[in-house]
DNA sequence: GTCTATATATAGATAGAC
DNA sequence: GTCTATCTATATATAGAC
């Protein structure tokens, strides 16, 4: 899509990026890192890439292509209610590498140019935010009580996404898909008792 | 606390270091970032710390108690029920500057040495983690739906806190604390109807 | 307490051999 | 495609003048 060659290799460089950067963040992340990780030297990697910043813009715009893509599917797998739907989602996110998108904002887009920072603006919009909406919309329309604005709702689930990521799996007995889904219980039922 | 000299200036570079490490992170910020922000070099920094990562941990530190004391306050004020204490410690977190915990653990911490790292961790479990479950204890012993570990629920609350923090204030004339509100409201009812 | 100057370390990037 | 060697830029850190 975005260079040419797709090579074999070049493919290796790009998960281990990403799966980097979408772990600790750009900055935190050198290119060495990225090198010892695919055991090679931080120099091979220029033979794929042009430099890190378009490594980073190429990694998450492939991630966000594919969170498009993958929520898009998700969502239409047969005709789920909202609350099937907030709960298939949840489970698709939870497959992926970490999309923080708080983190994205606040720590990496000011890391990168105005201009690539911009264009991972409006693909992470098209990408996540858009879809998600279309969840909390159909929330709103069934619901009696008043509720937030829809996009105040999606920044709000996906912190509890990148929560539930990080949640301490020590004392419990519970995988992370069983434990999303009691967090995801709590955001359609409450805490509160009826 | 921690070093001898308490002088105004000295306290000037912590705020400016914390509010700086607290919005982009440790590795984002450089000590010239910080210097630029107080309108001085670099290398004045170091009449006042001994060095970066002994500044982070510092000033993290010392937001750290902060927050156990705020929250502790916050908290024992007026003997409200949980549902009013979740509102409560809500608005004293907006009222600070971030502590994304997400963030930290994830980003910052694998950037410092162990030693720190699990000083931190400790406190940050002092400070918030465990103030925060009483409440959800609460919630636990009142509601009679069956509610995930309550240390679960204090992780997806702080996430929630720091989405609320970039939500998107365009498009919309409410101010943070009442969209946090909503959100907290949504926490506590669900979004489903009853 | 802050400065200039500089040492040292590390990261991103390039050149060229293989 | 990957390597070694190296350049350049930047960041942390130190020395010493004021």
């Amino acid at each position: 899509m975005n260079d040419s060659t797709h090579s074999l290799s070049r493919e290796r460089v790009l998960d281990a990026a990403e799966r980097l950067f979408s772990q600790r963040g750009y900055s935190s992340v050198t290119l060495r890192d990225i090198a010892q990780d695919l055991d090679m030297k931080q120099a091979s990697l220029y033979y794929h890439v042009k430099g890190k910043e378009e490594l980073f813009v190429e990694v998450t715009e492939r991630s966000l292509q594919r969170h498009r893509e993958g929520l898009r599917e998700v969502m239409q797998n047969e005709a789920l209610n909202w609350q099937g739907q907030l709960h298939a989602v949840t489970h698709w996110l939870l497959s992926q590498p970490p999309m923080n998108v708080t983190r994205v904002i606040q720590s990496d887009m000011p890391e990168i140019s105005k201009v690539h920072a911009d264009q991972l603006m409006m693909s992470m919009y098209r990408a996540m935010l858009m879809p998600l909406e279309q969840i909390f919309m159909q929330a709103q329309q069934e619901t009696d009580l008043p509720l937030p604005h829809a996009g105040l709702l999606v920044g709000a689930f996906l912190s509890l996404i990148e929560g539930i990521r990080n949640a301490p799996t020590n004392e419990q007995y519970f995988s992370k898909d069983q434990a999303a889904d009691q967090i995801i219980e709590v955001l359609i039922r409450g805490l509160q008792s009826r």
